[in-house]
DNA sequence: AGTATCTAATACTCAATAGTATCGGAATCG
DNA sequence: CGATTCCGATACTATTGAGTATTAGATACT
């Protein structure tokens, strides 16, 4: 009976990433409410109902748990797709996505706000953040269930920046004013980056 | 010969705003490059060639020189006006307005994520900011001198709220994409606003 | 069962830094 | 000129919080 070297351990690892799992949840809460730097080791071990042990058994560093909370942030903006939408119909659905972003503004401008923070000294950050962007690039540029007659205002790669730009934007203003910036404003923003107003 | 009882102690008092103002240069300097938090006063007062003492001579906690600092920033995005504006050439004039501000980006982004962070729990914070760009609000959306005949998108209070999105998103994106944003593509997303791509 | 191994709690160290207390020196006034 | 007042430098305290060393307890292997 050889005793398989290479059988993982699986219990183990499954407390593993249970304890992860919590610490990291825990850290997204924490740092939503009050920002990273405001927030101790102590206290996100305390919200996750362990101590400073367990974060660093999980984790190097403060620093790799910010970074491992950041990627761990779903990708947010994915309009509902269907297949041979219009040009309208594909803006249309991008504003409701971003407007469905909306209750978040509090949540995801914290992140924002730290992240800009950290890649301004950190370019290898930056550069990671800029190349997942990029995948989205492409994906609303070429909008790939967009009936292929219809054509952008702008080249692709262009108006995907400026997609990208204005939903970033409008979830600060949110942030900033709420009652301004509503659900309909937003879709009625996107529409107007389509280049038609043809609903009026 | 009357020893004036009144005569205000003017070297005092500008000795005192000189350094104060020394303290407030240099703070604005080394915040944007490495933020708020990340900056110790040693270091402000170090960039300022004077030290703590001088610092807290001048304001009483770190938290009131960040306030100062960013209550002395200047209202940005200030379009080029004339009387008589068609539509087209107030959006064109706000474009290069945004498009001029591509190179503060870096400067410009580290304060608004600050100061994201620190209204996130100063609700006081929050809305003194609200306010300040509610005055810019009326100025963009009713473009003063814009033709009356012309009739805007969206009313002008919605109209501000998104050139002021879209003026910080294209910001934050820049930050993050410097080669994506460029001053041309700032100016058009700006046209695609105004409703009207007539010069295409 | 008994032993080896891994996780996470406890109890520290150590550096950074906001804020304070004190003092020296310059400008002001009588 | 002497006395006074205010600014700003120096030297200090106190606290906070990241990271480490150790250990107790749980889990797996034979």
């Amino acid at each position: 009976m050889s005793t398989k070297p290479r059988d993982p351990p699986q219990t183990w690892a499954r407390k593993r990433s249970v304890t992860r799992a919590r610490v990291l949840a825990a850290a997204a809460e924490v740092i939503q409410e009050k920002g990273f730097h405001r927030t101790s080791l102590d206290q996100i071990a305390a919200h996750a109902g362990l101590t400073k042990g367990a974060v660093y058994s999980s984790f190097a560093s403060k620093e790799e748990l910010f970074l491992a909370v950041l990627e761990g942030r779903p990708h947010q903006l994915e309009p509902k797709l269907k297949a041979r939408m219009t040009r309208a119909e594909y803006f249309h659905a991008l504003g409701e996505a971003a407007a469905a972003l909306l209750p978040q503004a509090r949540a995801q401008g914290a992140f924002f706000a730290e992240f800009f923070l950290y890649a301004l000294t950190h370019e290898d950050m930056r550069q990671r953040m800029a190349e997942r962007y990029a995948t989205r690039f492409q994906e609303v540029g070429t909008a790939p269930t967009l009936n292929g007659a219809e054509r952008l205002a702008l080249p692709p790669r262009e108006m995907s920046s400026l997609v990208q730009a204005l939903s970033m934007g409008l979830m600060f203003q949110h942030m900033l004013t709420p009652d301004e910036i509503t659900p309909e404003l937003v879709v009625k923003a996107f529409q107007l980056l389509a280049g038609a107003p043809d609903g009026e």
